[in-house]
DNA sequence: CGAATTTGACCAGCGC
DNA sequence: GCGCTGGTCAAATTCG
């Protein structure tokens, strides 16, 4: 399934170690495996489409009142506006576009903590059990593509590997890695570009069921490789910036880190890369969905009608023709 | 010594 | 049914 015409298509901002390029929703994966959907899949679906990153691990879902769908007017047919709107992010269970999308998300949250307890005894019942779940329930999930030197980024989360994979056409291998936070089934994958090694990918799968992990200063938020990180610095970890999205309470929560931290370009705010993403009408109408969550008084100026997404530049005209398909079915 | 990582084996889904 | 591939498990190993 792999397409590399994809590969060209994310943009990076020159001049940066580690950047965010790019966000991918993929809770659109539902008809095939999930071993169907490859690095290049991942480039291409929600492309152009999809929140910032603040908003895929930092903000809840804001709902559609708050958020109506730019899809109808703004988006091609063929976009869903469950693409647009977003991906769960990985930090709530309760959050959703919808009232009945966040019913079903709270219960998928449920079910599978149930089905870690399921394991669990399934574990002291034998010693081998190699779980057998008839059609797993997929967690939303979302990718990002971020140029970097190295292969886990720190998202302020904290994490255990437990897998490594050769990929098929790929030199890199592909790791696993699971929310080290009990009752926390929230995964990520991250691999490494084949065709640009120096730009990883990472998917997050599930929605975390807890704040994030309030760290020590300088351990997770400001890390040494974030003061660096505007510098050239290198190989530092991946960097979220503060959001100021008005969603208050959790958001407090969520985003114990990068909340002293001083944000000055390694994100490329500069008018060329604006103007250039602006000439994308879907940069436009990311730009325009974020706009409508900033609202907060006390926004930092940096961030704000400058979303990361910013970086992000992909004519709508290179949507690859089968996530066009997929789209069509999940509407169907 | 506990936690995290590595790594080979196993399992499941999909295409042929 | 079989092979391929992605995903997960868990024992062994390494690290702090």
């Amino acid at each position: 399934m792999a397409n590399s015409t994809f590969s060209d298509q994310v943009m990076v901002p020159a001049g940066f170690s580690t950047s965010l390029s790019g966000i991918y929703d993929m809770t659109c994966d539902e008809k095939g495996s999930s071993s169907s959907l490859g690095f290049m899949d991942m480039l291409g679906i929600g492309q152009d489409f999809g929140p910032s990153l603040f908003d895929l691990l930092h903000t809840p879902l804001t709902p559609p009142q708050a958020l109506p769908s730019p899809a109808s007017s703004v988006m091609p047919e063929s976009m869903t506006s469950e693409v647009v709107n977003t991906p769960a992010t990985p930090n709530s269970c309760s959050i959703s576009s919808s009232s009945t999308e966040a019913a079903n998300e709270e219960n998928q949250c449920k079910a599978a903590e149930e089905e870690d307890q399921d394991q669990e005894k399934a574990k002291k019942q034998q010693l081998k059990p190699k779980k057998k779940n008839p059609k797993r329930q997929r967690e939303p999930r979302f990718a990002f593509v971020t140029k970097s030197e190295v292969d886990h980024l720190d998202d302020g989360y904290r994490w255990r590997k437990y897998g490594q994979k050769a990929v098929k056409n790929s030199p890199f291998p592909r790791s696993y890695y699971r929310c080290t936070t009990a009752a926390c089934g929230v995964k990520k994958r991250v691999e490494r570009s084949s065709d640009d090694p120096s730009t990883v990918v990472t998917t997050y799968e599930g929605t975390h069921t807890h704040p994030c992990p309030v760290t020590p200063r300088g351990s997770i938020g400001m890390l040494p490789e974030a003061a660096s990180f505007g510098g050239g610095g290198g190989g530092g970890s991946f960097l979220i910036p503060q959001p100021h999205y008005q969603v208050q309470q959790q958001q407090q929560q969520l985003q114990p880190y990068f909340h002293n931290q001083t944000v000055v370009p390694p994100f490329n705010f500069n008018s060329t890369t604006t103007s250039t993403n602006s000439s994308s009408p879907y940069a436009n109408l990311f730009l325009q969905q974020e706009r409508r969550f900033v609202p907060s008084p006390s926004s930092s100026t940096l961030f704000r009608d400058h979303g990361l997404l910013q970086d992000m530049v992909a004519p709508p005209g290179q949507m690859r023709k089968e996530m066009k398909e997929e789209q069509l079915d999940q509407k169907v």
